[in-house]
DNA sequence: TTGACTTCGTGTCGATTCGACACTATCGTT
DNA sequence: AACGATAGTGTCGAATCGACACGAAGTCAA
């Protein structure tokens, strides 16, 4: 088959009348949103009120519109299914397996995002009654190839965390470093050396530490810190290298 | 704005009276594909027989159709425009600015191949006289976003190449270690301590030495190794961590 | 055949980073 | 005042790191 027999709308494209000669599949944007309680890991999942897939669990999503890119799309969504805004996103990969949508075809390109699940909680959960957070490893069956995507979702994350600091985006701007500590160990599924952790976490130069200590806790208060985004950003552009 | 307001192909859309409630943009699949000659990186481009951007160079790439995954679609436009078969492939990110495309919406999912030039340069010359090789740091003007779309790729392949071993996939199935190490040195962009790489390359286990030396050199030949793929994959599913 | 030329292939050492490991300090509670 | 719980802190041996130079092997030309 030739390039002419299936591509390009070809130099006669002008005129209204619109014959298109290639594909235009449905494009949406979906998210695996990761939020963390402090202790484990969870989903942000919406029941579909729709056909296909009518009552089961989805990633939220939607179709890209014209006006919009797929980041916007996707954060787009967020916002009106459930209630998330300004969180960490980060496009993942688009998945085009010809049946992953059984009425026709539709590809999406997936998203990840990250948020910390004590200051979202609440939003999403009054927003809209068929959003729900699911513990990670503990998920219904999903619609479409979405089990997938989460697969390919928290793989990204696990990968992701030791080079990039991104494991801020699961805590609150102030957080102690043994809540620190515990992101890694979750995200990483393995336990980690508190006095190792310490002194790599504060090597990187990264964290500030705060005149405040944590509040209503049974037991010595923990020192808080914040993450030094800025500086963050000042050393990657110098070709910085992360790594806890 | 509702998201009913917002949809719709398009005006004229006749056929098969379907009552799409969704926009649907053309999807393209390109490849930034990187080619080695032993000194210098090269990306392979293609001359535009067609509107827009008609004699400009572009990726190669074209649209998805309904019958194939993206990375199919890629991988067919690759052999149809540049006669590229079996090359290492993955994919890139997709790329959705609204105006990337004068014309009409088209989202491109972007590619990276990876070839070794000694065995391609020949094929994808002789297929069509409007693909060339070019330095990669000498490209010319190319259409759409490519120019962005390479630099994407350029990056992606510099921040992986320490810690998969993607770099085999610029040499030839045998190869020498300062061939290794050449790879190495131009895709990070630095030179290389001679001792210190071959310590680490042998020390991932990772290269199979061969009865056999490199031919038709005017000084002392060099050893042959290859890449004990098999082996990779196997440490890989353990959760193994490569890096040079 | 000899000498010049080019690249191959090899080891050490000091500095740094690594993981493993345990106890005292502090604060709230009862 | 005693208890319970978590915070916060340093050392040491092992492994890994980067820096560094020269003899061996093979080709080529005179």
């Amino acid at each position: 088959m030739s390039r002419a027999d299936r591509n390009e709308p070809g130099p006669g494209h002008t005129s209204k009348p619109h014959a298109y000669d290639y594909p235009r599949p449905a494009v949406t944007a979906d998210c695996a949103v990761f939020g963390l309680d402090g202790e484990r890991l969870h989903v942000l999942l919406i029941q579909r009120d729709v056909n296909p897939f009518r009552g089961s669990w989805a990633l939220p999503g939607g179709f890209v519109q014209e006006d919009e890119t797929c980041e916007e799309a996707a954060r787009r969504e967020l916002a009106e299914e459930a209630g998330l805004r300004g969180v960490y996103l980060e496009q993942l990969y688009t998945f085009s397996d010809v049946d992953r949508d059984p009425r026709h075809r539709v590809i999406t390109v997936a998203h990840v995002a990250l948020v910390n699940l004590l200051d979202y909680r609440v939003a999403a959960a009054t927003d809209a009654r068929d959003v729900a957070w699911f513990v990670h490893d503990e998920l219904p069956e999903l619609a479409f190839d979405h089990e997938t995507i989460v697969d390919v979702a928290r793989d990204r994350i696990r990968g992701k965390v030791s080079y990039q600091p991104i494991g801020f985006e699961l805590l609150p701007k102030k957080f102690t470093l043994t809540q620190l500590q515990r992101v890694y160990e979750i995200v990483l599924g393995r336990e980690l050396d508190k006095r190792n952790f310490r002194r790599k976490a504060l090597g990187t130069g990264l964290l500030v530490e705060l005149d405040e200590v944590e509040r209503d806790v049974a037991h010595r208060a923990a020192r808080l810190y914040r993450f030094d985004r800025r500086e963050y950003d000042k050393l990657r552009r110098r070709g910085f290298h992360f790594e806890i």
